[in-house]
DNA sequence: GTAGGATTGATAATCGTTATCAATCCGAGC
DNA sequence: GCTCGGATTGATAACGATTATCAATCCTAC
């Protein structure tokens, strides 16, 4: 049962993305984190990174994240469950602690029930607007 | 304040592809939208359909899901509020009825409190493996 | 030290989606 | 009914994100 983990050699590379994430409190894309391993790994390739960033995923030391908006996949290093507030506008997403599950949790075993699904788990995402986008959607909205 | 709806005309194009989403219970990708209103209306292309979709999303009679594989978006003709649990192996999706709401929206205020958000709205993703893939998986365990 | 598999980086290929553009449609006004 | 003009269509090209391919290189085990 190697579920658990295929015993990821740990290389330079891999190490370096790992740390980007591990260093970084917000979501970065694949190209941002690109960007960000090539500060202390210069000539390290694009198809590298997007190999290591599914490895690590896959490993359980980092989480992929589709925000909805439609664009790119972001990553966090933070594995401890939590869920997100993203904006609408900007696609900025900000960790929040998990809720107090039980609500939650209960209406899972009602949904495997009724649906024969095997409910490992949920995602809860808010969304609305960042504090940001909120001034600049009021400054557009009286022009 | 045109927010409501950008008055949309409903083409004979853009009814046939509201009609595909109102007819089916499932969650297609914009890849099957188009196969399925073909039936009907066989020379639409490709590019009124992801115009309609966009369209329809954009007026409020349809939804796009992201549903975190990283794959297409899906389209769903049922507006009412609801969630989601999804496969994590083939992408299902099944319609959940939403939660009696209120734990999440009092979290919902504590987290614009603690963010600055001005939070409009959740989804909840329940995720795990459906009852085919369950069977599936079981063949291929015991392999 | 060597053989063999894993890993890398460059590149091409793929996939979903969006932009472009000429042709067509449709409604308002005459 | 006819004409004008904007909206819509469909084909195609373009685009961005991701994945596959492949030769070169690196480790590890012997």
């Amino acid at each position: 049962m190697p579920t658990t983990g295929p015993e990821l050699r740990l290389t330079p590379q891999r190490r370096a993305v790992l740390e980007v994430l591990r260093g970084c409190t917000d979501h970065p894309t694949a190209a941002e984190v690109i960007d960000r391993v090539r500060h202390q790994h210069p000539g390290i390739g694009a198809a590298t990174v997007y190999r290591s960033l599914g490895l690590l995923v896959e490993s359980g030391q980092a989480l992929e994240l589709s925000l909805g908006d439609g664009a790119s996949a972001r990553y966090d290093g933070n594995t401890t469950h939590h869920d997100h507030v993203v904006c609408d506008t900007c696609g900025r997403a900000v960790d929040v602690p998990r809720l107090t599950a039980s609500p939650i949790t209960t209406a899972a075993r009602g949904i495997a029930h009724d649906t024969g699904f095997d409910v490992t788990g949920y995602d809860l995402r808010f969304h609305g607007l960042c504090a940001d986008c909120q001034r600049l959607n009021g400054a557009t909205a009286e022009a």
